[in-house]
Formats: C-alpha cells, sequence, structure tokens
RNA sequence: GCCGAAGUGGCGGAACAGGCAGACGCGCACGACUCAAAAUCGUGUUCCGUAAGGAGUGUGGGUUCGAUUCCCACCUUCGGCACCA
C-alpha cells in the first residue's frame, strides 16, 4: 500500500532553504507588541570557544522547543543569543597560537553563529550582544562607575586567591574542591596580598537568602543558601588586661560562661599588643609559619591542631573570669571577627585544642537524661542541648529558653548584641588579564582614585598589547595606554590595568539583549518596561553559586540604584543536566570522547538531532551519549514524513470505533504533550509522538486515511511536530497546502470529550495480585464493578472458595478483592 | 562530617494524586521483501520455569486491601560545602 510517488525526507534540502526564508520573512523577529503577553524565554549565553559542542544543542534546543510551544500558545517571545566573549581561554589561545586574543574570538564567534543557525532555533539575531563589543563592556563599564559612586564598589588590600597558571586572581566563587582549584584550570590557587576591586555582594546576603515569587529548582536555592551560609547569634566584647576590646561572633551566648581560653587568628590585629615579652619570639615563629601554609594545609579538618600562647589574658564579660588568649590557625581571619571565645565541653574543634594544650574543660549545658557530665574526664564535646550548669543565676534554665535572655543581659551591660554573619564574601572583580573589560578608574596624585566620567566611556581595551604572561596585568606593559590626565583636577594620571571578571559582562547580558545597540544607556527603558523580567531561564546548575548569584545581586543592586525594577530578574529556572561521552566522562578533547554536533547534523538532519536529545535523556538528569539512539528518532521522523504525504488518496473504509479510538488516542496525546511542554519534560514530548504515530499507524491500516479525523490528526500532529523538528513541520505543512508558516499556528486545543474514555480496562486483584481484566463502560457503578469482578473465573479460582473479607473499588482502575 | 540529587530489563528511560511495573526507543532474535546487502515492514524480547505459576523497581524493616511512589534505618554513585565559631 506504500505510495513510492512521495519524495524522500532529505534533511540536507529541507532545513537550509527554510532557515534561509525565515531568515528573509523575519519569521523570528520579536518586536514589542502590546497585544500580546510577553514571554522572555533566555538560555545562557555561549563562551566563544572555537565549536558548538553537543552540550550547547542538548541545552538550547529543548529552550528552543519550549519558546517556540509558548509562542504558538499567543504569548510574544523573545529569545535572544549572544556571546561572552571576554576571558580567559581567548587569551590562552593567543598564547599558544600566537594569535590576537580578539581574532582568535571573533573568528569563533563567526563559526559558532553558522553552528547555531543550522539548529533552526528562533533566535532572534537583531538582538545578538557581544560582549567584547566595545558598545557592549562601554555599559558594562557604566555599571562599574554606577556601583562605585554608590559605595557598591571598593578597593581594598587583602589575602585573595591566585591561580598561578591563570595568573590572575579569581574571586571565592571560582574556587572550588577540597584542594581549591582554580575553576577555570583546575590548578590549585595560592594566597597573595594584593590590592583589588570588589563588590558589595554581602550587602545583599540576607536578601539573596529570599527567593520571593522564585520558581527556581530547590537544588539550585539550596546551593546558594548553603553558600551564603547564614549564622545567627551575637558579638560578644571581651577585654583585655589592658582594657582593649576584643570582639568575637558566636552562634551561642549561652555558653558564655563556659568559655575557658580565647584564640585569635594568627593575623588578628591584636596580636601584638597581647603578647608578652616571653612569649614574643615564640609567638612571632608560629605566626611566620602559618602565614606560609596553603589554604588547603591550614583548613584541612582532619589537622592535629596547632597553636600558641600569647601570655596575655581576657577578662568574660559575663563572670569577670581571667582566661587565657592564644592564638591558632583554626580561627580564620575572614570569618567573623578573626577571634572566638572557646567552649571546648560543646565544640569539637576547642575540644581537640584544649586537650592538646591541657586548657581547662567546663561543661555549662548538661544534656537531659545523662549522668551528670566532667570536663575532665569526658572523652569528646557533647552536643549543647539541655540545661545550664556551672553558670551563675543562669544555671538550671534550659539552654533554648535563656538564649534571648542572654543576649538582653549583653546589650544591658554594652558587652555585646544580637548579629548574623554570612559565609558570602565580596565579590573580587579584578582580573590581572587582558582579555577584558578595562576597569575604568584613574589613579591622580592629587584626588586618588577617580571614575572615568560616564560620557567618556568606553575605557576601549588597546589591540597592540604584549599578552606574554608575567602576572602583570599586560596592559601594565603597554607603553602609552595608562598615562592619561585626571578628569577632576587636569594632572597626570595612570588607568588602572586590571580588567574585571567577565562574570560581570555576564551578569547583565540579558539587558543588552534588549536593545544591543541603544546609546543612551545599557538597554532602551521602553524594551525593559516590556519584556522583563526575564520569564524563564535555562542553562546548567554549575553556574548555581556563581553566574547565578551575581546576576541576582547585580539586579538588586540596580534596582536599589534606580536603573532596573522588581525584586530578581529571573523568575522561572531550568537546568538541563550534561552530556556525558560515550565513556561516561566528562566530554573533553584530551580524552577523546567528544560527539561534533555538525557531523550529525550532516548525517542525520537537525531536526533529527534535536529530538533525539530530546529523547535521549531526562533533560534536568543528561546522560552519556548513545551513539546508535539517534537511529530510531530519525527512523521516527520519517515515518512521520511518509505518514503525512502518503494519506491523500487511501480510501476511507474505518468503522466508527477506529475514528473514535483515534481521535480519543490523538487529543490524550495533546493533552499530555501539552503538559509535557509546560513542565520541561522533553523525553515524554518525544515518546507520546512516537505513540501517536504508531496508532495513527494502525488507524490508517484500518482504512482511517481520508476521514475528517484523519485531517485533524494530521493537522495537530503537524503543529504538535514543530516546535521540535520546526523544519520538517514546515514542509509538511507547505505540503499539506497550509499558509506559512506553521510556526505562527496556534497550538491546538484539546477536545476533552474526544479524550475521554468510553470504557475502560477494570484490573481485577485477589489480595493485590492481577489476576484478570474486563473491559467495562467508564461509567460503572462501585456495585457493577465489584459484582463483574466477583463473577470472574480466574478471580473465582484465587478464591479457593473462601469469602472475601473486603471487596475494594477503586473508580475507573480496579477491584481488589481481599480474603 | 554536613547539605542535596539519584539508584527500575542488556542500554537510555516511562509509570504526573498510593492502584496493571517496564510505555517509547536503542540493542538483540526470528520472519517478510531482495540474487544479495542496506533500507523498510512484521513478530518477539524483565528474570526463573516446558507449563501452571512464581519472583521482581539498591538493601532491611514499617504503614496500607494494595508501595517504584509514603515513613524509618542502611548501602552505593554523583554534585556542593567543609576547623565558618
Amino acid at each position: 500500500m506504500a505510495n513510492t510517488s512521495i519524495p524522500q525526507y532529505d534533511p540536507a534540502e529541507i532545513e537550509p532553504r527554510w532557515q534561509q526564508k525565515w531568515h528573509d520573512s523575519g519569521l523570528y523577529e520579536s518586536n514589542i507588541d502590546e497585544r500580546r503577553p510577553k514571554h522572555y524565554a533566555l538560555t545562557m549565553l555561549p563562551y566563544p570557544s572555537g565549536d558548538l559542542h553537543i552540550g550547547h544543542w542538548y541545552a538550547m534546543t529543548p529552550s528552543d522547543a519550549r519558546a517556540r510551544f509558548m509562542r504558538m500558545r499567543g504569548y510574544n517571545v523573545l529569545f535572544p543569543m549572544g556571546f561572552d566573549a571576554f576571558g580567559l581561554p581567548a587569551e590562552n589561545a593567543a598564547i599558544k597560537n600566537n594569535i590576537h586574543p580578539k581574532i582568535w574570538t571573533y573568528r569563533n564567534i563567526d563559526n559558532m553563529r553558522r553552528q547555531l543557525k543550522s539548529m533552526g532555533a528562533m533566535f532572534d539575531w537583531r538582538r545578538q550582544a557581544v560582549s567584547a563589543d566595545p558598545e557592549y563592556y562601554r555599559w558594562t563599564q557604566w555599571f562599574f562607575n554606577q556601583f562605585y559612586k554608590n559605595g557598591l564598589a571598593y578597593r581594598k588590600m587583602s589575602p585573595v586567591d591566585w591561580c598561578p597558571n591563570c595568573n590572575t586572581t579569581l574571586a571565592r566563587e571560582q574556587v572550588w574542591g577540597e584542594d581549591r582549584h582554580c575553576e577555570r584550570c583546575g590548578t590549585p590557587v595560592i594566597k597573595k596580598d594584593l590590592e583589588q576591586w570588589f563588590f558589595r555582594t554581602t550587602k545583599y546576603a540576607d536578601e539573596l537568602l529570599q527567593y520571593p515569587g522564585l520558581d527556581w529548582p530547590e537544588r539550585v536555592r539550596t546551593l546558594q543558601t548553603n553558600w551564603i551560609g547564614k549564622s545567627v547569634g551575637a558579638y560578644v566584647t571581651f577585654k583585655t588586661e589592658h582594657g582593649d576590646p576584643i570582639q568575637v561572633f558566636t552562634t551561642r551566648p549561652d555558653t558564655l560562661w563556659g568559655a575557658t581560653f580565647m584564640v585569635l587568628a594568627p593575623e588578628h590585629p591584636l596580636v601584638d599588643s597581647l603578647t608578652t615579652p616571653e612569649q614574643r619570639d615564640a609567638v612571632h615563629a608560629y605566626q611566620q609559619q602559618a602565614a606560609r601554609q596553603t589554604d588547603v594545609q591550614r583548613e584541612s579538618t582532619d589537622k592535629e591542631k596547632t597553636g600558641m600562647f600569647t601570655g596575655g589574658y581576657a577578662i568574660n564579660p559575663v563572670n569577670g573570669e581571667r582566661i587565657p588568649v592564644w592564638i591558632a590557625d583554626y580561627v580564620l581571619m575572614t570569618y567573623g571577627t578573626g577571634a572566638i571565645m572557646a567552649v571546648p565541653a560543646h565544640d569539637e574543634r576547642d575540644f581537640a585544642f584544649a586537650r592538646k594544650f591541657d586548657l581547662p574543660v567546663r561543661v555549662v549545658i548538661q544534656p537531659e537524661g545523662q549522668p551528670p557530665m566532667d570536663g575532665d574526664s569526658m572523652p569528646e564535646a557533647v552536643p549543647a542541648h539541655g540545661v545550664m550548669v556551672n553558670s551563675g543565676a543562669l544555671s538550671g534554665t534550659p539552654a533554648d529558653k535563656a538564649y534571648d535572655a542572654i543576649i538582653a543581659y549583653l546589650e544591658k551591660i554594652g558587652a555585646g548584641h544580637a548579629a548574623v554573619n554570612y559565609r558570602l564574601r565580596d565579590w573580587l572583580i579584578s582580573r590581572q588579564r587582558y582579555w577584558g573589560a578595562p576597569i575604568p578608574i584613574l589613579y591622580c596624585q592629587n584626588c586618588g582614585a577617580v571614575p572615568v566620567p560616564d560620557d567618556q566611556l568606553p575605557v576601549l581595551l588597546p589591540d597592540d598589547v604584549e599578552w606574554k604572561p608575567t602576572g602583570e596585568s599586560p596592559l601594565k606593559l603597554h607603553p602609552t595606554w595608562r598615562h592619561t590626565t585626571c578628569p577632576q583636577c587636569g594632572g597626570p594620571a595612570e588607568r588602572e590595568t586590571d580588567t574585571m571578571d567577565t562574570f560581570m559582562c555576564s551578569s547583565w547580558y540579558h539587558l543588552r539583549y534588549l536593545s544591543p545597540h541603544y546609546d543612551k544607556g545599557p538597554f532602551d527603558p521602553r524594551e525593559y518596561d516590556y519584556w522583563m523580567p526575564v520569564d524563564t531561564y535555562t542553562g546548567g546548575i554549575e553556574h548555581a553559586n556563581m553566574h547565578l548569584i551575581y546576576t541576582r545581586f547585580f539586579h538588586k543592586a540596580c534596582r536599589d540604584l534606580g536603573i532596573t525594577e522588581g525584586p530578581e530578574p529571573m523568575i522561572q529556572l531550568r537546568n538541563q543536566g550534561m552530556v556525558l561521552g560515550e565513556d561516561s566522562e566528562k566530554m573533553s578533547k584530551s580524552r577523546g570522547n567528544v560527539v561534533s554536533p555538525d557531523k550529525l547534523v550532516e548525517r542525520y538532519g537537525a531536526d533529527s538531532v534535536r529530538a533525539y536529545l530530546m529523547f535521549f535523556a531526562r533533560w534536568d538528569m543528561g546522560a552519556p551519549w548513545n551513539p546508535t539512539g539517534i537511529d530510531g528518532t530519525a527512523r521516527w521522523l520519517r515515518r512521520v514524513w511518509a505518514m503525512v504525504l502518503e494519506n491523500a488518496s487511501s480510501p476511507n473504509t474505518a468503522g466508527e470505533e477506529t475514528i473514535r479510538t483515534l481521535r480519543r488516542k490523538l487529543h490524550q496525546a495533546l493533552k499530555s504533550i501539552t503538559r509535557d511542554f509546560e513542565t520541561f519534560e522533553f523525553n515524554t514530548i518525544i515518546s507520546t509522538l512516537m505513540e501517536l504515530q504508531n496508532e495513527m499507524f494502525k488507524a490508517r491500516s484500518a482504512g482511517a486515511a481520508g476521514t475528517p479525523a484523519w485531517k485533524e490528526a494530521v493537522d495537530i500532529y503537524v503543529r504538535m511536530l514543530a516546535p521540535v523538528a520546526p523544519h520538517m513541520a514546515e514542509e509538511l505543512w507547505a505540503r499539506l497546502g497550509r499558509p506559512y508558516s506553521v510556526h505562527t499556528q496556534s497550538w491546538p486545543a484539546v477536545d476533552e470529550a474526544a479524550a475521554a474514555q468510553e470504557e475502560i480496562t477494570l484490573v481485577l486483584q485477589v489480595n493485590g495480585k492481577v489476576r484478570d481484566r474486563l473491559t467495562v463502560p467508564a461509567d460503572i457503578s462501585a456495585d457493577g464493578a465489584k459484582a463483574a469482578a466477583l463473577a470472574s473465573d480466574a478471580v473465582q479460582k484465587f478464591l479457593e472458595g473462601k469469602t472475601p473479607r473486603q471487596v475494594i473499588y477503586v473508580p475507573g482502575k480496579l477491584v481488589n478483592v481481599v480474603v
């Protein structure tokens, strides 16, 4: 019955032809349209590393399919694309291949834009933004200026993380893992004392912990919440014997009576004045040794405790007790105040320290229902849950009840107050590299640090630089670039030679897409008012603690400066998983397990690649690449092609039942696919389409082709296919004689009556085991169902003559007979 | 150590209110078409058992008429954090 006259499915011919037509007709140009609801669909922009990776396709094609679905549902959809074009790999490639980073980057952008276009995605290329373009980074610098003028950017000398391979400092978020390695190159970082620029992200720590109205994965919110690391407690001020205050942070002010010593970080500013002459040499030696250690050595948990007595003492404000002050490297200068009160009875670390240096241990919280603890003999610290003991007037009070009273008391005697601390650090944005947006600051001998006036931006990155890695910013080596005049006093000034972290560029790219050539501000306010916020954001979860924190901070900071509006920049977030190599390892050139999308497109066509990437794994999970599975999706698309085009002359001999079944399956599939698009479950969209196609084959064999129901099924099928396989759907739509374009059609409506089940399969169980199945009317009564079940031979057989104790009917599903 | 995610056939996965486990596809086997192969189409494919039947969703318990789904304990893998006071 196969009609041999239909043309073969030839994606290599179809796909470029439609891409050209879409481009020529401006099909994907999104413009403000107040009559339609807007939908801003954003997918994370790629770094122009050279070639589009299968991972990019995996991230972007389902995002594109969903954007298309939203468009068909009546939304005015914006789905833009651009390039995160500044960054280290360009410089590394420059060094390796002796090619200018700019040439390397823009060449890659050209190639990747071509590859992106082969996906057939609905990107509005007019809105492309490239972060290395002066018309883009002019505004990156402008944002820096606004932050600087409002106290959100500051310069500070401090010990910072330095990647010896990338020759630059890194933000705390960009140092990963137990060995504290560089997020980019994997080299363990070292500490350096440098004067660097920071953004005051900590100012927003508390707000960043709130996710108002955000539909974000729980996973991401948890990662961010843990990263920000809020601790609620109190600052308590002890005094040295000379009367100098030593402030500590504690989450357990109720253990104050158990503080038997204090520990300062070796770098703490009070160490010098506390140290007695007899201890001076030893303390100095310990400080030196601590300074030489790496963070990894210093912060490894299982390390034997080390420390040194300063010879000095402090007075506990609640009981006037005189306690020794030590220094130790387990206390970090970068958290809290760099000093702690040690309560060895109830803190594991303090306990280990006390035992090692033979310091007193005093129990102040007695766990309930246990024999009294003895500080001298206890083998380990005990959790501080229970009743306060050895705590003066508060002895006998449950610890959790005393908490607020103690803070009130500390406030009354002027020795402390409630406080909150965060693990989050301010964002270090200085990079000692060439290929980035220059920090728009000048240093004048008279005026100090002066921002380049907004109307003189951008501070252009010079092309003629030596990009040799020296550990200094390459811009420092430029013969003339750094020398300029101060805009305030006209005297000589030098430019800042560091560039900005590229995460600064990517913190606001979603705003630049709105109007990439706008020159009166970072974005056209009319476009902002219409499109923002981003409705759906898709991308990898690896950015949970980097980009996704930075961009939220950026938005909130800008909101407070009157630049942006609303609490959050991106309302809904969905993360795709990772496509691994066939060997289940991360794809990398060195492992030789990289899958090239170009070759797959050449062999199967973009539509098959798109469909396979949606089908082959749960999108949010990812999976190792399976090279043979794609044959199945390619086969399916060829069958769809044949099914749609072969039907025209087929007979109309189907019975009523066939037609009813066809329509039921069709509308059930439509319902299921609609729901799955809403919930980002792409793999079941494809399998439902495959199932429906099988059902339609059956109906056609039964003579359904040529009926109105068949026509309806084909029409709906092609529409449902459009987001997934946009080229094929467009071609089929045209061949069916329908007007251009399938992508501007509305998403079909479910006919609930058609989808309704008239008959159901009633499952019959005996003691929870399936023994029989009956086809019964869907509206069967409970009594009817139970009677039918008991009448079943199979059920009777397994009842073995016993009387049912209970018969359970689950409407529309099953009957369970219990004996 | 703490936080989070995940464990289902040979493989990817489905089961969306606690109700038919294994949809859909890959792979494999057999068959049709073919001189032959590819492509295509058809049939079968969780395991044990000739069968009747039994077992079965990481492991062990629990709740329930009924558990992949809920609860408890544990194991494994992956991700994040880690001397954060």
